[in-house]
DNA sequence: GCCGTTTTCGGCCCGACTGTTTTCAGTCG
């Protein structure tokens, strides 16, 4: 079984956490870390770059030195470097660094200083109140690593972008309402439109910033005030989301939101550039020496250091600047491209909504059309449809079809991809529909090689149209499921098949860096709700979200065409 | 360890907040 891309960039997480105890030249544990991202990121697994004779030392953030290390846990497992600071730095220690409050030099002196080698140690340590008698540690500092402490598993566990929504609005509202705020934006990755988020990060315009955070720590879900200054202050709400504010002037809004919405690696990205043209990025605005030549608006700082506009979906430094630099930037698509809904259930299987139901909330979002495309006969626990139920729902739409005006239901299915590659229902059957949806539910545990065939296989049918949910992964619960999109995306090129965009908030999957993946192959994708209830139609803003961060435009989105263009596309001959 | 519009050496983003300090180190984002 070969090494998948998240296994090495953890590994290389690891050796930059333990070098960072030893002391090691910080940008060498940076380099490491950037490498970490790089290998993750990459939708392409390394195991398969090498394969093909390529020279990783091309990626960026990878040089001579990490790319041999990839060779070498590719074909060992295992990586030397690593073996021999943990040798030296017990293993462990590792993740002491993400206790909140602790870092690497704090780790180093409990370690000497108290024996403190686990999570274990440090628990006890605390007990024993010795922590705050070591020298530049304090009552205050002990207490910090006491509550960095409680709070780490829940700092493991991201939020859902739509959870961090609903907790975000009424937040916003109520900060809008201070006395002198002028603006406000949750900026960082909920800005970015993340799949999930870590904390919310919410920029201010107020020419009081004490009297915003004063507010700001009043609020009725707040339970801790982590931090509290005159412009910035940090809180754990009830939820247990942590919220950071930033309050800064109206004149360096677009500075600060820039600043505050990142990624880190795209802010770090930017700064460089403007150091090289011999200027100076903060949250404040940009500078000349001490002059300011730029910081009310987002477009005036980028436009100060030569770029255009990037949009928040893009900025992850996967790419965007360079493409900026060229004036090449992707136009992402946008919801009102949306023209119909491919994926969605009915009470035919697991649905919640009666077809009549489904085809007025569709159209009531100004759709041209809808697929119902309940679960095949497999799914027993959706109570599936088998033939005789299948050809019942095809007459209902039919008839359905007749009565309404200016919108279609599309006849498809949610079939089923059995374990040989074959499809759950009958060609014949499949071909009297506009569309298949077909998707993987069970026997997840394939090996890659198996799994890739499977669907492969499945693919050379005439009737497969999308593959729904292609990776199968649920957000904070279960991991994709090993197969080789790569092959996958080149063979849906060559037969007209699709790959699915499932815009569920604990599916998105296809995932951003796999959107790119699509792009970059040539492959078009289907974004769909996968609704089971009409306000499930909503979550279509979700995958729309996705796919924007995947550099998707209209013309990738096969479910922005116009019906006559959508069927045609789905005819595969 | 990476990287190149000061290019194979010598840099590497930048500032706020806190605690334990009398001027700053550590951590965080």
């Amino acid at each position: 079984m070969s090494v998948t891309n998240s296994e090495i960039a953890v590994m290389f997480e690891e050796l930059a956490d333990l070098l960072e105890i030893e002391g090691a030249n910080p940008f060498r544990v940076r380099a490491y870390r950037n490498a970490a991202r790089a290998i993750a990121d990459n939708p392409k697994r390394m195991t398969d770059l090498l394969a093909e004779g390529q020279d990783l030392a091309r990626l960026p953030g990878i040089g001579k030195a990490i790319a041999a290390k990839i060779e070498a846990i590719a074909s060992t497992g295992t990586l030397r470097q690593l073996a021999d600071v943990k040798r030296r730095i017990p293993e462990a220690m590792g993740r002491l660094m993400h206790v909140r409050g602790l870092g690497p030099k704090r780790v180093k002196t409990l370690c000497a200083a108290l024996q403190v080698r686990s999570v274990e140690d440090l628990q006890r340590a605390l007990r024993s109140g010795r922590i705050r008698e070591l020298e530049g540690f304090g009552e205050k500092t002990e207490k910090l690593i006491a509550q960095g402490l409680q709070q780490v598993a829940a700092d493991e566990r991201r939020t859902s972008w739509s959870v961090a929504r609903q907790i975000a609005e009424p937040l916003v509202d109520y900060l809008r309402a201070v006395e002198g705020v002028r603006h406000v934006t949750v900026a960082g990755s909920y800005r970015r439109h993340r799949d999930t988020v870590g904390d919310l990060d919410i920029l201010v315009a107020s020419g009081k910033g004490s009297q915003v955070v004063q507010r700001f720590v009043a609020y009725e879900d707040v339970v801790r005030v982590v931090a509290q200054g005159r412009t910035r202050s940090s809180v754990i709400l009830r939820s247990g989301l942590q919220v950071d504010l930033r309050a800064v002037p109206e004149s360096s809004y677009g500075a600060a939101l820039l600043y505050f919405t990142g990624s880190k690696a795209h802010n770090i990205a930017v700064r460089k550039i403007a150091v090289r043209r011999r200027l100076k990025i903060n949250e404040y605005g940009v500078f000349r020496g001490d002059k300011r030549v730029a910081g009310k608006t987002e477009t005036e700082v980028y436009a100060a250091i030569g770029l255009p506009f990037i949009e928040p979906e893009l900025r992850e430094n996967r790419g965007e600047i360079e493409a900026a630099e060229a004036n090449a930037l992707p136009d992402p698509i946008q919801l009102r491209h949306i023209k119909g809904d491919l994926h969605c259930h009915t009470t035919a299987s697991d649905g919640m909504q009666t077809l009549g139901d489904l085809a007025k909330a569709a159209q009531a979002r100004g759709y041209e059309y809808v697929a119902v495309t309940d679960h095949s006969k497999r799914l027993t626990v959706a109570h599936g449809l088998n033939v005789r139920r299948l050809r019942r729902q095809i007459a209902a739409i039919d008839r359905l079809n007749e009565k309404l005006d200016g919108m279609v239901v599309l006849k498809g299915a949610e079939v089923d991809i059995l374990e040989d590659g074959t499809l759950d229902l009958p060609n014949d059957v499949l071909a009297a529909l506009d569309l298949t949806v077909c998707a993987i539910h069970h026997r997840f545990e394939l090996s890659r090689h198996k799994q890739t065939e499977r669907v492969l296989r499945a693919m050379d049918l005439p009737c497969f149209n999308v593959l729904a949910h292609p990776t199968g992964r649920l957000l904070g619960e279960r991991a994709p499921y090993e197969i080789d999109l790569e092959r996958i995306m080149q063979a849906a090129r060559e037969r007209g098949c699709f790959l699915e965009v499932n815009a569920q908030p604990q599916r998105l999957d296809l995932s951003d860096t796999l959107c790119m993946l699509a792009k970059e192959i040539g492959v078009k994708v289907a974004v769909s709700t996968d609704a089971h209830r009409a306000t499930d139609l909503d979550f279509m803003e979700l995958g729309i979200h996705q796919a924007r961060r995947g550099w998707l435009e209209r013309t990738d989105v096969i479910n922005t065409r116009s019906l006559g263009s959508l069927r045609r596309l789905l005819g595969r001959h």
